[in-house]
RNA sequence: GCGGUCGUGGCGAAGGGGUUAACGCAUCGGUCUGUGGCUCCGACAUUCGUGGGUUCAAGUCCCAUCGAUCGCCCCA
């Protein structure tokens, strides 16, 4: 067997890549509305900056992560998610000094060294902002509400939002000191996954799927937030309402990131199998700092494209199709043929889409291939038009055919 | 890391131990010596993911391995 891509990978081939284009495009679109500026990081980082940001005990670091050491024995990782390059970034050119905030988006792979499956690769996409130095609660709302709006604006049905506040880091602690007191009486009734759970991240109990009743009467995060937290959470809700964005809170949702505080939000939507989730984001007002910077806060969302893909197909949404050839050109005999390669080129210099055969075929089979490829047009040239300086123009479409000379040729291919 | 299902031409798909590997679509050629979307005719897998084993005989049975797919953990 001749080599295969790596398992969980991707070949985007002509068909599919113009509608990674189309959401690229879009994406970039609301950017540009919202004033988000495109930031390109490297695809690899040292280790020690996911280790750092994303936090050593999550899954994504323990676990998930392309590591290799370079020539030089240094540690790289190819980056699992988006935020912790752009934090550094943010840091390293100094960002925090400019008068007006930072807002940041990308969209690119990310990697991560998982079991594939529906809606899951090893090599998948992501379109993410990032909006460092504020705390305004309108900040995270416009964060949640463009997200909202990109699902929207492709045309995805039934996205719900999710929000929830997990506080700030001392709220957080007393909360999940409060989780084990009432989980330890009945640890060894819950399930496998869930003692371990106990553990490592208590609130990923009230999150289990096997058992929805594990949760019944436990504590809630939003209980113990501080004044602070809770205000923020109650103005972040404000200004959503006010935009006219429908969400709904679930103090259950947990994170897979270790830096979130205050706001944590998902976009949900059925249709890639099991998965529900779509994308996700919030507020991470320590992580700057946590990278070796000033305290900055930050808040941000990372969007997972192929689940957009999915949930589009899913749906069935028409993507615009990619742009029409606007002429097929046919030799016949060796004359003509290179008339048509010079025409050819003063068609596509013009600005219009054209092509021909390169395969030496028989006239009929380049009119199928025209037909295959939709040309709107095809221009066929023969010992006829050659000595007359035309070339037959036939409309695909109504079957029409006239002859026009070659300077008229570009023009007659223009406006119709 | 764990579990289910699957792996036959460019694509879809039959064949479940016996010697020439159905069929459909697509493609190419002819019918139509210079005109597409229709018809009819013809061509198109020394080979069944890979490696090993069982057998007189293996796409067909067994083992391993790789991959796809779905699910668990976790996540986008």
């Amino acid at each position: 067997m001749s080599i295969q891509k790596p398992k969980g990978t991707q070949d985007l081939l002509p068909g599919v890549v113009e509608k990674w284009q189309y959401i690229e495009e879009k994406a970039r679109d609301i950017c540009a509305r919202f004033n988000y500026k495109e930031i390109r990081s490297p695809i690899f980082e040292n280790t020690e900056l996911f280790q750092r940001g994303v936090g050593e005990t999550t899954d994504i670091v323990e676990k998930e992560m392309y590591t290799f050491l370079d020539k030089g024995d240094r540690s790289m990782s190819l980056r699992p998610e988006g935020t912790a390059g752009v934090v550094r970034a943010y840091v390293e050119n100094k960002l925090y000094g400019e008068p007006d905030i930072a807002k940041l988006y990308y969209i690119g792979p990310m990697f991560r060294y998982e079991q594939p499956q529906a809606g899951r690769y090893r090599q998948f996409h992501q379109f993410g902002i990032e909006a460092f130095g504020s705390t305004d609660p309108s900040l995270d709302a416009e964060v949640i509400a463009m997200g909202y709006l990109f699902y929207k604006e492709l045309g995805l049905q039934g996205v719900r939002v999710e929000i929830n506040s997990v506080g700030n880091p001392s709220c957080r602690s007393v909360y999940r000191e409060e989780l084990q007191k009432f989980f330890a009486p009945v640890k060894d009734q819950l399930c496998k996954d869930c003692q371990s759970r106990y553990d490592r991240n208590p609130m990923r109990i009230l999150d289990c799927k096997k058992d929805q009743a594990h949760g019944v009467g436990a504590p809630s995060i939003l209980d113990f937030l501080d004044e602070e937290c809770s205000t923020h959470f109650e103005k972040v809700q404000r200004h959503l309402t006010d935009m006219g964005i429908e969400y709904e809170i679930n103090p259950r949702m947990v994170r897979g990131l270790d830096y979130y505080t205050h706001t944590a939000f998902e976009y949900k939507c059925a249709g890639i199998g099991a998965i529900d989730t779509i994308s996700g984001g919030g507020r991470y007002n320590g992580l700057v700092e946590q990278i070796g910077g000033d305290d900055q806060p930050g808040v941000g969302f990372g969007l997972g494209l192929e689940r957009v893909l999915l949930v589009l197909e899913a749906q069935a949404v028409a993507i615009p199709a990619g742009r029409p050839l606007d002429a097929y050109m046919i030799g016949m005999g060796e004359q003509a043929e290179a008339e048509v390669a010079k025409l050819l080129f003063r068609l596509r210099a013009a600005g219009l889409t054209a092509e021909k055969d390169y395969q030496g075929r028989k006239m009929k089979a380049q009119m199928k291939s025209a037909d295959r490829m939709q040309a709107r047009f095809v221009a066929i040239i023969g010992d006829e038009e050659l000595a007359q300086g035309v070339i037959a123009l036939k409309n695909m479409a109504t079957g029409e055919q006239v002859k026009v000379t070659f300077e008229e040729m570009v023009t007659a291919l223009s406006d119709k």
